[in-house]
DNA sequence: GAATCGATGGTCT
DNA sequence: GACCATCGATTCT
């Protein structure tokens, strides 16, 4: 059961915090690699100085202007790529942040994405998921909820509250709100989140 | 373990 | 020309 437009659609720290335990999905060459979300982070507006939409629109975070449930896919220190998903209403910049995954589908597949790393660091960054699941800048813009997408979200297991912990986003700049606001949530004691 | 540092390239001023 | 929503290796305590 994949994850519909609806989802994506509401109050971006609602989405953010509702992601956790859902499965994010690559299909590749026929294979099926998967994991569970275990660490994002929430951007919100062009008031949210650590966000990339802080100086308004430009051509790289265009994609966080556009519909919700679609994907925004940066570069970053020139060698990672990220992926968020979109979300909010079209026209509002908003976008999550997945930052932590634990594998689930294709671990063999990943393990060799990831030059053969320990299991522990194969999906636990966000750099890091993006080169196990094979999500590069082709991917910035594309409909994660279109009925062909080779990448998308699946419903997979909620997280109860008393497992979800959140606190400040990890390596932001801007004011002392951006700096402070703990709008990045995680699974409480798992292996896989990051840091 | 914790702290530090270099790699590397697209985007924006 | 400066700045990164990072990672991995190296160099410390």
């Amino acid at each position: 059961m994949r994850l519909e437009r609806r989802f994506f659609a509401r109050d971006t720290l609602q989405v953010a915090r509702d992601l956790l335990g859902r499965r994010l999905v690559r299909v590749m060459e026929g294979r099926r690699l998967a994991g569970r979300i275990v660490e994002v982070e929430a951007y919100v507006g062009e008031e949210d100085e650590a966000s990339h939409a802080s100086p308004g629109m430009t051509e790289r975070n265009t994609s966080m202007y556009g519909p919700p449930g679609h994907a925004y896919v940066y570069l970053i220190y020139g060698m990672h790529t990220c992926f968020n998903v979109v979300t909010g209403q079209t026209g509002f910049p908003a976008a999550v942040l997945v930052r932590a995954l634990e594998p689930a589908d294709g671990l063999e597949a990943m393990r060799e994405r990831r030059g053969g790393r320990p299991d522990e660091q194969l999906t636990s960054g966000p750099g890091r998921l993006c080169e196990a699941l094979g999500i590069d800048l082709r991917f910035d813009g594309v409909d994660l909820c279109a009925p062909e997408a080779s990448l998308f979200l699946e419903v997979g297991d909620p997280v109860h509250d008393e497992r979800v912990a959140n606190g400040p986003r990890i390596n932001v700049r801007g004011d002392e709100t951006a700096v402070n606001v703990p709008w990045r949530f995680y699974v409480e004691k798992n292996r896989y989140v990051s840091r």
